[in-house]
DNA sequence: ATTTATAGTCAACCAGGTTGTCTATCGTGT
DNA sequence: ACACGATAGACAACCTGGTTGACTATAAAT
């Protein structure tokens, strides 16, 4: 096919899984959580953060990571409150329903993984994830931090 | 491994290519096109199309469509034109500068699979490619692209 | 011939990004 | 001790690219 097949595809293969991820979640209660919210409670992480340090990790204008914190509030998935040591801050941290919605995206990206992991076999999935890995820049946001999933 | 990997990877897969190529465009004589004009150009396809068939191919409302056109009109890449059949439609045409980012974008996408195949070897992008393809839909030009391009 | 469907445009609105400006507060150097 | 530079956040104006709704002109169907 075309030299556009491959990003295409790229794009395409994402759509999938943030469609399906959304069209489940909004099964289970969270029909107003946009696309990528999610992400961005990742990098918010079980500790908090402020906007400008958030858009710091999205690389984005702490007056853009500002607006989508306020988003988020409004929806009820972070929570703001102030920081006892230095009162410019304020700390967003995620809310139990932000952690509801995290854990239930986890859950539902697992099985996504199983159904891909089913059509292609575990083996070549897996060779798919080692690849896509090289290409890609490494210690994208700490995907793994422990604990954050549990609420 | 996070449950988010496969998603952030596919996107941060494409969104290297996507980058990659606009930097290059932009060197080539192309520092006006966004990232997705490529893509709007390929459903406008060599035998021209309307605002409201574009917007349908493309999956978004035809008004977007039109404004699209707008943009690509002013810069360039697009001519329209009447249908002598139809006094309603306008006819979109790709331009021949059009034609030109089109030819430079296809060669910039080979050489960027080329660095790929370097790396993973031949045979793992094919099957990368291939795995792709299962788990995508066939109807490649549907991708309601609104927002997800960024940058 | 009248009705219905279609193509395109305009206007108002929204989300989420940008830059610039401003205030309050913190931290440091003299 | 304190003045001053750096930082956090908020506000405003603006851009892009989406949305819906209303409207006009034209084509097609009954």
């Amino acid at each position: 096919m075309s030299s556009y097949e491959l990003p295409l595809r790229l794009f395409l293969a994402f759509r999938v899984l943030i469609d399906e991820l959304h069209a489940e979640l909004a099964r289970q209660g969270h029909p107003d959580i946009r696309p990528m919210h999610g992400f961005v409670l990742q990098a918010i992480g079980a500790h908090g953060t402020t906007a400008v340090e958030l858009g710091r990790t999205l690389g984005v204008s702490k007056q853009a990571a500002g607006k989508t914190i306020e988003t988020l509030e409004r929806l009820g998935y972070v929570e703001r409150g102030v920081d006892p040591r230095d009162s410019r801050r304020k700390i967003v941290r995620i809310s139990s329903k932000g952690y509801d919605a995290l854990a239930k995206s986890a859950r539902i990206f697992d099985r996504l993984r199983q159904g891909w992991a089913e059509r292609l076999g575990e083996e070549r999935l897996q060779a798919l994830e080692s690849d896509l890995r090289k290409v890609t820049p490494q210690d994208v946001w700490r995907l793994d931090v422990p604990g954050w999933f549990g609420a």
